[in-house]
DNA sequence: TTGCATTTCAAACGTGTGTATGAAACTATC
DNA sequence: GATAGTTTCATACACACGTTTGAAATGCAA
């Protein structure tokens, strides 16, 4: 093999197994017996296990901020520099949420790696997870070219229920597959994103006083 | 000691580690050093480390389902039987929110329990977290009433985003006050509340089509 | 006090883990 | 085909974990 197919071998199966998996239930065996290879290949080739999850990580955080800045950058150059809420918001989330929902073979290891890392957040993760401030920012200064005046701090609060809402549905989605008794589809991908940026959108334009038809915004319960 | 205070002093403990630093990095050891008792008397009174959980986990889960209901049941009962949908998704979130964000001294090691519980989903409490969805349900019946001819699925809907923000904004606090250098006041609890509830609510209530001032939902991007 | 049940304690056990070792197998260059 | 470098392999090590054990300490009724 051209390729070292031992050390590929073993990312692929890391990866698929921890996305399967979570980081907790998997260990080194259980890794190369799936990908086939002596367990001290793992050691060789990575140096140890924390190493082998923070190549995996490291890859994948930025194959998945690349993906959404072309988005991002596709969506503002059709616009001539400036994206619609929507578009920007849908670059963010649009990725994560297709490479998890919808049918299995369109499901991707790494969408489903990278949420498992964003929820057990394991030492060697935590270290690196910074850098995503970073990127996020990028997308508050998309949101505010599109909301020009819009205050910062609801760009923000925008931009983290967007990431929230995304996130969460596709951590939980038999939650609300089974409380829903199958009434919400999960498989209509494009239908869960445009329910998330909808929602975080008519957050960022709403105006302030939140004119809903009934029940004006209190307050202070209990 | 009239009450069993070895029991409590591991349950206190357990609750106080686990809520800071998640299953995974916890210990026996660790906690029966913070609770100051003997290691052998986990096993003594509670048969395993997984009893310990599940009976901490059953606890707080039933005081914080009652802690909800209590709310969602007064606040329709101030309605003649139907709350407004601001104070049915109040009741839902309000509890979790209010232990988990605010200062210190008013932060419960209780609800960040529970979050880590929602976290990790370790498999003792994997299966008792079932119920969870019974519970759901009743929140949902009281949308129901709130909103009498919505579609179901919109009320599904608008039940797991409520969840999903509040869950994330107290499970995630650190990212976005780090992404919003501040602006973000995480510590203005009813104010955070609001917003979830008030968005959430939007989601329910808005017309279908949904008219924000700019750009009509589209579908299918990409 | 005596006797018995409950609780605490130090110490050890068995198991599963990540990691290290040193020899064997393989690959490529001369 | 011999040699040096790389990769694989079976095996073992060291350690931390949850659990068990049996004796000591404690509580409490008679």
């Amino acid at each position: 093999m051209s390729t070292d197919s031992t050390r590929t071998a073993i990312l692929r199966a890391a990866e698929r197994l921890y996305a399967e998996r979570g980081f907790g239930d998997v260990t080194l065996r259980d890794i190369v017996a799936a990908a086939e290879v002596n367990l001290a290949a793992v050691n060789y080739h990575f140096g140890s296990k924390d190493e082998l999850i923070t190549e995996l990580f490291v890859t994948r955080s930025i194959a998945t901020n690349r993906e959404r800045l072309n988005e991002l950058k596709a969506a503002e150059a059709a616009g001539g520099g400036r994206a619609p809420v929507e578009d920007v918001l849908r670059a963010l989330v649009g990725p994560t949420v297709r490479g998890c929902l919808g049918p299995d073979s369109q499901r991707s290891d790494a969408a489903r790696f990278m949420i498992r890392a964003s929820i057990e957040a394991i030492p060697p993760i935590r270290k690196i997870k910074n850098r995503e401030i970073d990127h996020l920012r990028k997308f508050a200064a998309a949101l505010r070219r599109a909301l020009p005046g819009k205050a910062d701090e609801e760009i923000f609060w925008g931009l983290h229920f967007a990431l929230a809402m995304a996130h969460q549905t596709v951590r939980d989605s038999e939650r609300l597959l089974r409380l829903s008794d199958g009434v919400c589809d999960l498989d209509d991908v494009d239908g869960v994103i445009d329910r998330v940026v909808n929602l975080a959108a008519l957050a960022l334009t709403a105006t302030k006083p939140a004119a809903a038809d009934k029940a004006p915004a209190r307050r202070g319960g209990r």
